[in-house]
RNA sequence: GCCGGAGUGGCGGAAUGGCAGACGCGAUGGACUCAAAAUCCAUUGUCCUCACGGGCGUGUGGGUUCGACUCCCUCCUCCGGCACCA
C-alpha cells in the first residue's frame, strides 16, 4: 500500500543506525566544542515505559540531533537506576531474585526506548546494580569518608590534612565524649580514640539519631523521602525512633549549595524549592541564665531571627526531647514527665494535623539578659528539637505561635514593635499590626525608635559586646540519612572493629559485592537482610595505619589480622544516581571513575542540558550537587556544579485532564501509540502538545493530527507510487518559506520551543501543498529540519529522494543555514494606527524611512477618514513594523 | 499561612512593548463517492449590520506608554512546593 507507512520503515532505520554506529560518540575528539545533553535515567519498573518518559527523552533527543548537525561533539547516553525498593518488593512477592527482575525490566525498557528511535550512544549504557558500576559508587563513598569540611576555607579536604593539623597543634583536639586521655596530643590518643575523634569530622559518619523508621518497608528513610509523615514509596506510616545509622554531612555544604544556585540556569520555582529546603535563616543565638541551676544546666541558649524583640520575650519554651526537660523543678516533675510521654506518643502526622498548642510548665525560670526579668520556662512540642537549639524565647506579641500559646496558658504579652510611621505612645495599636510584621522598636530601651532591620543589627552588636549572644545562621537542611535496611543496594565498603569503631576497606578491596542470598526478605527487626549472610558478615582484617587514618584489608589467608564485622546496611537508591552522569563519559574505564582529561573536556562547564521530572527537586538534584561539590573539592572533577541548565518536563495528564492512573482507566501506553501511529507521530505529538515544562492533557485526536501532517508531507514529496515527484526548480515563494523555516526552527529548538518549531514546519508544508511543489535539494533541506523530530520518516524520505547519492544517514548532513537576504520582502504591508487604534494597512518598500511610510499612511483613504482633516501632532514610526498617528 | 508559577476562542496553545488568536484539534458547509471512510476546498473570538463596515475582546480594577496579552500596583481563581523551622 503506497503512502507513509511507519511500520515498514522504523525498524529498518533503527537497525541501520545501530549497525553503522551512527550515534556513537568519540570521547577523545576534543577539537570540536562538546555538548552534553542528559536525561534523568529511568528506574526500570515492571510496568515498562509510560508516556511521560518519551516527553523529556524526545526533547533531549531533538537537541542532541540538532547539536550534532551543528558540529558539536554530542554526549547523549542512557542507563538504568536499578537498585531500589520496588524491585526488591516485587522480588519478595514473587520469590525471584531482584537481579533477575531487574535484568528483565532493563531489557524491556531498552527495547521500548529503541523503538522510539532515540539517538543514544548505547555503548555507554550504565546499570547502577552492576558491580563494575557500583564499585565506583563505593569508591566515591570512601572519598566522602575520607573528607572533612574545613569551615574556614568552606571546602572539603582529605582527612590526613586534618590529622596533620591535629599533630602540629594548628588545630586543638576537642574533648569528645567522656574521654579521659591527655588533651592536645594526637599521638597520645589510642587508635580507637583517634577513630572516634575523626568520625566527628568525616562527611560520612555513623550516628545514633532519631530517624524516620518505616515499619511497612522495614527500613529507615531520608527526610526527603517522607511526605506528610508517610513514605514516598508505598505511602506507609513513618515513625521517629533513635537508631545508629550512616549519615552524610550535607549540612556542611549548606551555604555552598545555596550560593551555587544563583548561577544555574534552572527554573525559579526549582531553585526556590532547593532554597526553601536548605532553609537559611539569619539571626542570633542568645544565652539566658537560669535563675536556679538545674541538673547540669545553668543557662539556656536559643536561636531567634528577631533579636530585636528580646524585650518582648516573656517566657521560654523547650522541646519535649530537650535534656533540660529531664531536670524540671521537683514539684513540676510529674507534669513534665506526663507531657513528654504525651508528646512522644504523637506522630509527626498528628502534630501536623493538629497544631493547637499544648505544653507544661517546668517550674524553672530564666533571666532575660536584656532586662533581667525572670521569665518561666515551658515545655511544648511546638518547639522542635531538630532545629536551632531546641529552645526558643517566646515573644507572644509578635509571633503567631507564641501568641496562641501565651493566650492559652495566660502568659504575659508585651508589645515591642510598632507599625511603621506609627511609633510613639498612643500611636501604636496592636490590632492594626500583623503579628510578624516589621516596624519600629518600642518598649526596648537599647533600640527604641529603630526600624526592625537596624534594630536587629544594633541589638546583635550589643549582645556580642556583652557576650550574651552572637550572630548565627541556621539551616533547615539536616544531614542525609544514608543507610537502608535493604538487600537490593550497594554494600558499604566498611568494617566494624571489636572496639566499636569502623574502618574503611582499602580501595583495592572494591567492589564489595552483594552476597548471594536465597532469602533477602526484611528480617522483621531493625537488623538488615545482609545479617543473614552469615559467612559474609564476619571477616578478619589487617588494619593499616597510614600515618593518621586507617584502612582495612581483608585477610583471606586465614588466621591473621583481627576479627571484624562488615557493615550490613546498604546505600539508598540515590547513591547510584548521584554521579552516573560522570560514569557515562567512559563507562568501561576500569582504572578511574572517570579519567581527568575526559572529565575536563565533557564536564568543564557541567552538563549543558539536563531534562527530568520535578519530583527530584530536593532529592537527586540536591544530593548530586552535594557529591559533585565534594568531588570538586577533592580535585576529582573540574566544575563546582554538575548541571548548568536544567528543565523539568511537565506532567502529561490523561485525556480527561486527570492524572493518569490505572484506577481511572486513563493511562496511555506508548507501545499502543507506536503500533498505531508510529514512533515519529508519538515524538511529534509529545512535542506539539505545548511547552515542554507545562502540565498538559493527552489527546488522541492530537496524535492523529501530527500523523496526518506526516502523511501530507509524504504526499507533497511522493506520488501515488511513492516515487519522488520533484520539480526541477523550487518556486521563489517556497524557497523564501523554506529559509524562514530554517531560521525559525533553529531558533525555536535552541529555546526548547518545540511546539512552535513544529507549527512552522506545518506552515511550510501547507505552503508547499498549495503550490506547484518543490525541487529535490530543497526537499532534502526540509527533511533535514524535520529529522530531529521525526527521524525515521526523514530518513526514509531522504533516501528515496537522494537515491544513490545519499549518505548513510540524513543525520550526517549539516544543519542548513538560511540566506538572510531571502527572508526580506521587497515591500511590506505595515499597519497604520490612528491614536493607537489599528485603522488601515499600507504597502511600503521594506526599507522605507519615516517620511516615506508616514506619507503613504497619510495618503491612505481609510486613515484620512479617521484623521478627519486634522494634522497629526505626533507621528510614531517603527521601521518595517508600523506607523501610529496621534491627533 | 509562606514561597513559586499560571490565567488568551469550544479545546491544546501562538504572539521576546508594535496587525491578539500562528499551528493543531473540534465544529459547520461544500467537492469526490451508490454510500461511508480517507482526502481536498471554504468558514470558524464575540456582538451589531442584508452588506460595506464598525463596536467589544487576553481573570478583575487601576497605572505607565503614541501603543500593553506583554511592564508596574490591587484583588480574584487555579496549579505546584513548603509548612509549629523560632
Amino acid at each position: 500500500m503506497p503512502g507513509y507507512n511507519h511500520a515498514a520503515i522504523e525498524k529498518k532505520w533503527q537497525a541501520l543506525w545501530a549497525s553503522h554506529k551512527v550515534f556513537t560518540t568519540n570521547i577523545h575528539d576534543h577539537a570540536r566544542p562538546k555538548y552534553y545533553v542528559l536525561d534523568m535515567f529511568p528506574y526500570p519498573s515492571g510496568q515498562g515505559l509510560h508516556v511521560g518518559h518519551p516527553e523529556g527523552y524526545t526533547a533531549t533527543d531533538i537537541i542532541a540531533r540538532y547539536k550534532r548537525a551543528n558540529g558539536f561533539n554530542v554526549m547523549h547516553p542512557m542507563g538504568w537506576d536499578a537498585f531500589g525498593l520496588p524491585a526488591e518488593q516485587y522480588a519478595i512477592k514473587n520469590n525471584v531474585h531482584p537481579r533477575e527482575t531487574t535484568a528483565k525490566n532493563i531489557n524491556r525498557f531498552r527495547e521500548q526506548l529503541q523503538a522510539i528511535g532515540f539517538s543514544y550512544d548505547w555503548s555507554r549504557e550504565v546499570d547502577t546494580t552492576d558491580p563494575r558500576y557500583y564499585r565506583w559508587t563505593q569508591w566515591i563513598f570512601l572519598k566522602l569518608y575520607d573528607t572533612w569540611f574545613d569551615e574556614s576555607q568552606q571546602k572539603g579536604r582529605p582527612i590526613r590534612e586534618l590529622v596533620e593539623e591535629f599533630k602540629t597543634g594548628q588545630r586543638p583536639i576537642p574533648q569528645i565524649g567522656n574521654r579521659q586521655s591527655a588533651m592536645g596530643n594526637w599521638d597520645s590518643l589510642s587508635p580507637t580514640e583517634q577513630r572516634q575523634l575523626l568520625a566527628h569530622y568525616r562527611l560520612a559518619y555513623e550516628a545514633e539519631v532519631p530517624v524516620n523508621w518505616c515499619p511497612g518497608l522495614g527500613t529507615v528513610l531520608a527526610n526527603e523521602e517522607v511526605i506528610d509523615g508517610k513514605s514516598e514509596v508505598g505511602g506507609f506510616p513513618v515513625e521517629r525512633r533513635p537508631m545508629k545509622q550512616w549519615m552524610l554531612r550535607i549540612t556542611a555544604y549548606a551555604q555552598r549549595l545555596l550560593a551555587g544556585l544563583h548561577k544555574l540556569d534552572w527554573s525559579d520555582s526549582l531553585k526556590e524549592m532547593q532554597r526553601n529546603w536548605i532553609g537559611r535563616s539569619e539571626g542570633a543565638e542568645v544565652t539566658f541564665k537560669l535563675s536556679v541551676v538545674s541538673g547540669q544546666w545553668s543557662e539556656l541558649t536559643v536561636f531567634t531571627t528577631r533579636p530585636d524583640t528580646l524585650f518582648g520575650a516573656t517566657y521560654m519554651v523547650i522541646a519535649p526531647e530537650h535534656s533540660l526537660a529531664n531536670s524540671p523543678a521537683p514539684e513540676q516533675a510529674a507534669e513534665v514527665r506526663k507531657y513528654q510521654k504525651y508528646a512522644a506518643s504523637r506522630s509527626d502526622r498528628e502534630r501536623q494535623e493538629d497544631t493547637s498548642k499544648t505544653g507544661a510548665f517546668t517550674g524553672l525560670y530564666a533571666i532575660n539578659p536584656v532586662n533581667n526579668k525572670q521569665i518561666p520556662i515551658w515545655v511544648s512540642d511546638y518547639v522542635l528539637m531538630g532545629y536551632g537549639t531546641g529552645a526558643i524565647m517566646a515573644v507572644p506579641a509578635h509571633d503567631q505561635r507564641d501568641h496562641e500559646f501565651a493566650t492559652k496558658f495566660n502568659l504575659p504579652i508585651i508589645q515591642v514593635v510598632a507599625p511603621r510611621g506609627n511609633a510613639g505612645p498612643g500611636g501604636a495599636s496592636p490590632e492594626d499590626h500583623a503579628l510578624e510584621e516589621e516596624g519600629i522598636a518600642i518598649n526596648s530601651p537599647w533600640i527604641d525608635g529603630l526600624p526592625t532591620p537596624e534594630a536587629k543589627k544594633k541589638i546583635t552588636a550589643i549582645l556580642e559586646e556583652k557576650n550574651i549572644g552572637k550572630k548565627t545562621i541556621n539551616y533547615k537542611l539536616r544531614d542525609w540519612l544514608f543507610s537502608r535496611q535493604r538487600y537490593w543496594g550497594e554494600p558499604f565498603p566498611i568494617v566494624h572493629l571489636a572496639d566499636g569503631t569502623n574502618v574503611a576497606l582499602s580501595e583495592s578491596e572494591l567492589p564489595v559485592k552483594l552476597p548471594e542470598l536465597e532469602d533477602f526478605k526484611p528480617t522483621g527487626t531493625i537488623d538488615p537482610p545482609l545479617s543473614k549472610a552469615k559467612d559474609w558478615v564476619n571477616v578478619r582484617v589487617d588494619v593499616k595505619d597510614l600515618g593518621g587514618d586507617y584502612v582495612a584489608h581483608l585477610d583471606t589467608s586465614g588466621g591473621g589480622g583481627q576479627p571484624a564485622r562488615r557493615e550490613l546496611n546498604t546505600m539508598p537508591q540515590w547513591a547510584g544516581s548521584c554521579w552516573y552522569y560522570l560514569r557515562y563519559l567512559d563507562p568501561s574505564d576500569e582504572d578511574n571513575f572517570v579519567a581527568p582529561t575526559i572529565e575536563k573536556y565533557w564536564m568543564g562547564n557541567g552538563v549543558d542540558l539536563y531534562v527530568g521530572g520535578v519530583e527530584h527537586a530536593v532529592l537527586h538534584l540536591l544530593y548530586s550537587r552535594f557529591w559533585h561539590k565534594v568531588l570538586f573539592d577533592r580535585g576529582l572533577v573540574s566544575s563546582d556544579e554538575p548541571f548548568r541548565k536544567l528543565v523539568n518536563q511537565g506532567l502529561i495528564l490523561g485525556e480527561d485532564g486527570q492524572k493518569m492512573s490505572k484506577s481511572r482507566g486513563n493511562v496511555i501506553n506508548p507501545d499502543d501509540v507506536i503500533a498505531h501511529y508510529g514512533a515519529d507521530s508519538l515524538r511529534m505529538f509529545e512535542m506539539f502538545m505545548g511547552p515542554l515544562d507545562q502540565v498538559k492533557p493527552w489527546s488522541t485526536a492530537g496524535v492523529e493530527g501530527v500523523y496526518r501532517f506526516l502523511q501530507r508531507v509524504w504526499r507533497n514529496l511522493f506520488d501515488e507510487n511513492d516515487a519522488p515527484k520533484m520539480r526541477p526548480e523550487t518556486p521563489p515563494d517556497i524557497l523564501r518559506g523554506l529559509h524562514r523555516l530554517i531560521k525559525k526552527a533553529g531558533e525555536d529548538i535552541e529555546r526548547l520551543s518545540f511546539n512552535t518549531a513544529i507549527a512552522a514546519m506545518m506552515e511550510f508544508n501547507n505552503l508547499v501543498a498549495k503550490s506547484e511543489g518543490i525541487a529535490a535539494p530543497e526537499a532534502i533541506t526540509f527533511l533535514r529540519v524535520l529529522e530531529p523530530f521525526a527521524p525515521h520518516f526523514a530518513e526514509e524520505a531522504y533516501h528515496r529522494i537522494a537515491g544513490a547519492a545519499a549518505k548513510t544517514s540524513i543525520s550526517q548532513l549539516p544543519w542548513p543555514s538560511y540566506d538572510a537576504a531571502l527572508l526580506i520582502d521587497a515591500t511590506v504591508e505595515i499597519p497604520v494606527q490612528v491614536n493607537g487604534k489599528l485603522r488601515s494597512r499600507v504597502s511600503v518598500p521594506n526599507d522605507a524611512d519615516e517620511a516615506t511610510a508616514v506619507a503613504a499612511a497619510l495618503a491612505d483613504a481609510e486613515v484620512q477618514k479617521f484623521l478627519a482633516g486634522k494634522e497629526p501632532r505626533k507621528k510614531i514610526f517603527v521601521k518595517g513594523r508600523m506607523v501610529n498617528l496621534v491627533v
